[in-house]
DNA sequence: GTCTATAGGTGGATAGAC
DNA sequence: GTCTATCCACCTATAGAC
């Protein structure tokens, strides 16, 4: 039996997905755990505590996911370990990816000055950097044609996130090993226009 | 003064964006428009009722953008227009955009057989498949090179949906004039690769 | 068409027993 | 640490007056 503080973050992670901030209840997650709404109190002060402790979770693990990519030891190496992490993060954590990535606009936000939502925009903005980053050594490597790497880095994410968030909704009808091949291919398709001309 | 009957619409959209299906409240869209809860019974038949007008509203609205850029002469006209009209209504109706395309996996669909998720599912697919039948026309007439129409309309979608739902979720900081431009200019980016060899 | 009153349900959080 | 009992707030929806 795992540590029950774990096991109600999990819980309380697809409470939110499913039904929002405000469809996150201690009394459901203690149902569906075995234990009573109050004894979740003994380990999150209260459920905005619990609900910061969700979005913080899932951006831990997606840092470590992104930082061991840049073990690579070239800038081509280290973009695509990049790629590489992003996408195995949004395949095998695909619940944190929607908690960081795909949260609409307001959600959970509040207005409570909780301060979490601010914590997910630096994480983006963040993993945005890391990003240009990468593009920016590969441009200078002659990986990639040589261009403004921010605009380029832009193009690259929102295909990116677009791949990803479309296969999240569930709005193709593809398995994990189907979508992994469509997104290579895909992202073989844009880099092809991105790099030198032969 | 608008119909009632719309402006419950309008509040019931902003809440559900807010807070998700259960942070819509019919007393909080009562007190918002300065009438009593019950008074939203005489026009919805109750909340799930209200919600799938919400939604049905969102889908019918987009429908109405994209139909209208069928009225261009050329398959090359036609692709463009249609690119287009899914940028304004991403602009000018940013939160059906939210409702329709950026709702979390399972958001809304709460397993009581409402239907609805299926109709969002299903105009996905519509939405694509004019995507795809463009994109085949335009390899037919030599504006796009020969491929995989489905397979090239993904990426396509993908870069398209990536830009507007990372712009709607606020994450970069860009106001609406910055966005079309780099909408444009990400476009072209990838278009490039996309077009025959000169 | 809109109101008030009300029934019945769910939820957050605390107090105090064990 | 986890429980039961409890309080109070808020929710959906209906009944019936106006």
């Amino acid at each position: 039996m795992t540590d029950l503080r774990e096991r109600i973050l999990e819980c309380a992670l697809d409470l939110y997905l499913e039904d929002g901030p405000k469809g996150l209840s201690m009394r459901h997650v203690g149902e569906s755990l075995g234990v009573s709404a109050t004894a979740i109190y003994r380990h999150y002060r209260n459920k905005e505590d619990l609900l910061n402790n969700v979005m913080g979770e899932a951006v831990k693990v997606f840092g470590s996911y992104l930082f061991a990519s840049l073990s690579g030891k070239t800038p081509e190496e280290r973009f695509n370990r990049g790629g590489e992490a992003y996408l195995n993060f949004a395949l095998e954590k695909g619940k944190y990816y929607e908690v960081i990535f795909m949260a609409p606009s307001q959600f959970g936000a509040a207005g409570d000055g909780s301060g979490l939502p601010e914590a997910l925009r630096a994480q983006s903005m963040a993993t945005f950097q890391f990003l240009v980053d990468r593009v920016q050594e590969c441009m200078e490597s002659g990986y990639l044609r040589k261009a403004d790497a921010q605009a380029v880095s832009m193009t690259i994410w929102a295909h990116t996130h677009g791949l990803v968030s479309i296969y999240l909704a569930k709005k193709w009808s593809l398995d994990e090993a189907g979508f992994r091949r469509l997104f290579r291919e895909s992202t073989e398709r844009l880099m092809h226009g991105l790099r030198p001309a032969p």
